[in-house]
DNA sequence: CATGAATGAGCGTTCATTCAT
DNA sequence: AATGAATGAACGCTCATTCAT
């Protein structure tokens, strides 16, 4: 995991004394890491301490040198597990070249990434279960990276629409829609699909078909006719 | 403190007995009720069952008379939630009669109705979080409502490909991208949203929104034509 | 509390029921004894609640039905222990018929009654011991026992003054070297005391003593003749 | 934190060593002195070595070069602080040329200077409040303090019998009696009294109080004519 | 000599569970 | 049937102690 970091090039003996302080700060974010882990597989309460230590490989005593409380063990997770996730995103609508099917294509598929081979998925599941028992942590969440990444889709769509290139629609409403079933689906690994490891693998699968719905809907060309309820 | 209840002068005991016979067979599922609402709230390890008796109105022990453990508290919760959603659109898509589109139309707005206006969303949200630390219970809640709403699913996309209403499509993915903004933003509002209020009363242009993308795409008729990537 | 609603006329075979009543009212004196005999021996902090349960005949949890937390015992503790030191004393002054020497004497040997034969004598070392650890507790104490006792004393010496059978003094001073002794005394039988048992029975000898030489001094007759310093 | 010393000049780096030397010497009463002042504040129990350390500007894991564990340092302080309270006492006794009165005079006024002055006093209190758990300390203390001093105050007395200045009294009881207000003034000091700081500067004002009680008692001499209960 | 990261036993506190009433 | 007092195992957190640097 962390072997790679010493290999640059002619140093040789080093490593002893850096153990110490490498562990120092490389610390924090093994013991984020674990606890993630635990908290999405288990719930934050149902999490103990002794398990978030013993997965990290320290001592209890260990977690509280780095964090004051379990609470704050959470809030760190939750703010480590926040960082990069919507760094691309921006960067790529801030490049304004893009044509509007492959931008939002381009930014969902970026995301999935991310979310299915980083632990960021599991940041989101976490959330989710335990908005309820930790608002202001939600409340953070929730400004920092749901209506940040919300806003990202808007604007993508807004411009699709502009550009003719997606029909006129209540963006408002769809984007929701268009991000749900790539969430979801995150959702869905980090809860049941654990356990039916099937579909785990078609991740490919999933995406053609949901940008393939995304775009052009279910009906068929000749049916797309029909009025609101 | 409620002894007062045997003190009313001459017709003795059997009001009394009555509203025990009522209680008797209606506690059950007012604790299950109060119990959902908890759980859905804080999770499964983070409701004490005090907690669960204050709001049922009854004692702690009184709990231990209809359930054996917190965990069958919490099984009871899952299976009565369970029971009867997914029947209606059994039964509609029993009768042939439909024509395809409203068929699925009117089988997710019949799903939106139960999800939004009964418990029943709050257990699908519980049963996500808690699906890792219940795994028999998870087990059994895919076989009896996600396998079997997703058959549901499944079959109106295939009637609707082989009407030629619906466009050929990887059926097996698709449920899953169909079902998804539903169930999402159900889980939305018993999380994040319970502390917006804002998007709780736009149901209707959520649904609008959501058939409309779901059956037609983004894209404007004239853009519809691209590669996978 | 609410027991009296079967009691109609001639009941015969209750106590059955009342014992759980009955443990319900003493308990917390119980765990506040136990809990005073402990903290003056040990320590608060050295005070294991295990400890304090075990002495107490209960488990460790039942403290927590009747104190939220180790500090609120504590609290308790004191203030059951403050009651009702100083009410003869006042008492006695109130009635003013005694002659001033038999009046402090009377009240100091009152005074000795009570710290040596019950555990009040315990919470005074107790709350010397903790006064840094609980400064409210210290000021609460402050007021409700020392400042009233010091108040005592204070009268009396002033009445013994007026009246011509107390020397002209700093009374204020003298206040806190007439107490000292008793406390100091009592003090001691709390720690290095009740370790070498010897002077535990001398409380006669040390009452005279005391006494004498509270009243006369230690000067013969013939040499009171000094200057102050 | 007190680094200014070393830079005198041009001198390199000698006055370095220097300070190691001074310091390695004079580092135990440093961290007994900062022990004492929390002990004495908090208890044995409720100070952590953290603070201990941090008092005395180490870090904690230098505490133990000097001391074996917490409960050999607290011996330390005791020790430490047991050092040269009598040897005065014992000196002004071993010349017999002072008058009783002043004799005693002398000798409480010296101890008061030094409970008052040092952090004596403080042991007194450490002393006292931690006796129940430290048995052999509290044997040890009593034996090289306690009775020391007691038998200092009972020679005294003796002394002051036998000359015919004090009148016969009980000795071995009137000796607690004598010590008792500058003890227990002592005790004061350093629970309640930090608290409200009033009378800690009346030290002049209750020492004359104290010695005009102590030698005259409280009775006017018409009054002085008494039977014992 | 000095540091401070790491440890783990121990304690305060909680809460699911039991049972006498 | 219903209560709520009592229990004790379990967990969060602390802090004396150790040891590699």
């Amino acid at each position: 995991m962390n072997g790679s970091s010493t290999a640059s090039g002619c140093a040789v003996e080093q490593p002893a004394r850096h153990k110490h302080l490498r562990r120092k700060e490389a610390r924090p974010s093994e013991l984020t890491a674990a606890a993630l882990a635990l908290f999405v597989e288990k719930g934050f309460a149902a999490t103990r301490l002794d398990d978030v230590a013993a997965l990290a490989g320290v001592s209890k005593g260990t977690l509280y040198l780095y964090f004051d409380s379990k609470e704050a063990l959470f809030k760190a997770v939750i703010r480590e597990g926040m960082v990069p996730v919507l760094e691309r995103g921006e960067a790529l609508l801030a490049s304004e070249t893009a044509e509007p099917v492959a931008l939002l294509r381009g930014m969902l598929l970026d995301w999935w990434e991310q979310l299915s081979k980083t632990p960021i998925g599991g940041v989101q599941k976490l959330m989710m279960a335990e908005a309820g028992n930790f608002p202001e942590v939600a409340q953070y969440y929730q400004e920092a990276v749901i209506d940040r990444g919300q806003a990202l889709v808007r604007t993508a769509l807004r411009r699709g629409v502009e550009a003719g290139a997606f029909r006129p629609m209540d963006v408002e409403m769809a984007v929701s829609v268009v991000i749900a079933p790539l969430l979801h689906e995150v959702l869905w690994r980090h809860s049941f699909a654990s356990r039916c490891a099937a579909s785990t693998l078609d991740g490919r699968r999933f995406l053609e078909c949901y940008f393939d719905l995304l775009l052009k809907g279910l009906c068929s060309s000749s049916g797309a006719r029909e009025e609101r309820s």
